[in-house]
DNA sequence: ATTTATGATTGTATAATACAACTATAAACC
DNA sequence: GGTTTATAGTTGTATTATACAATCATAAAT
């Protein structure tokens, strides 16, 4: 691999990283770390904390934290494990999902709007290798 | 573009800054924002906190804490401005200047590891698309 | 029956950020 | 030249996302 296009990762994923965390912090309906969250719940759901941290690769107490916040705006709901006291599944309500979509429809429009003067095949691309090096992250 | 493509590009965008914004916080050595920061003095030398943050994109705040921090720790050095009683300079020091380049060899490093399988050529397209994706994001 | 392991929560700490209030100085305006 | 307004910067306060450590309750193992 060249050095220069290292270099261009590695200056360009701190940007991304600095601009992402903020831009995506100035919307009054879910926050990042809930729609991560709740779209985990919407694939896998029937799943207590610790399944979740880690699928999600968040420390338990994290999710604890987000679930319950999640469930306090009744998005989602917690239900007792009947066959283990201590344990807790979580499901996403139909509220729950009917917010996802608005959110995610919202956010494919505005990564739409950023991407409209690319050619189609940059966008595929980018999906692939950022989907791609997300995966090089979790086997790291 | 594709649906398919920006169904990709939104979750794993999501992914991607939620895994980076705690897997880079695991050092004690630079932290993120300080690198940036650091990156920018280095580059651009001579400016004040209101120059910085408009650079960076951030609240002059923002800048002006991360600014202390640095001076605290004598990674650059605070100078009056003699032309204007309120303005100041920053400057990176040579210790400064050298802990960034430690820092960002580390960074490349972890990096380079991270791709250590992949072809060149998505090396130099995910380097090239990161890039003109945060051109985006500046724009909008 | 006691000890150990496990699922979950809660206390505490840290990092990064924004907005609002404030201070000091400079510039603009009659 | 004195008053008003704009500007550079700092500080107070709040929020979000996270981790680690301590704790609680229950289950499993011995």
């Amino acid at each position: 691999m060249s050095n220069q296009s290292l270099e261009t990762i590695e200056l360009e994923l701190a940007i991304l990283i600095r601009r992402l965390t903020t831009a995506t912090a100035d919307n009054r309906n879910l926050d990042r770390a809930s729609y991560l969250l709740l779209r985990q719940l919407s694939d896998s759901g029937q799943v207590g904390v610790k399944t979740l941290a880690r699928e999600l690769q968040l420390d338990v107490s994290t999710v604890s934290r987000q679930a319950a916040a999640l469930d306090q705006k009744k998005l989602v709901e917690k239900i007792k494990d009947p066959t283990d006291g201590r344990a807790f599944f979580y499901n996403i309500t139909p509220y729950g999902q009917q917010e996802l979509e608005i959110y995610r429809t919202a956010r494919l429009t505005s990564i739409e709007r950023l991407l409209t003067d690319w050619p189609d095949e940059d966008a595929e691309s980018f999906g692939r290798l950022l989907k791609q090096f997300n995966q090089a992250l979790r086997e790291r």
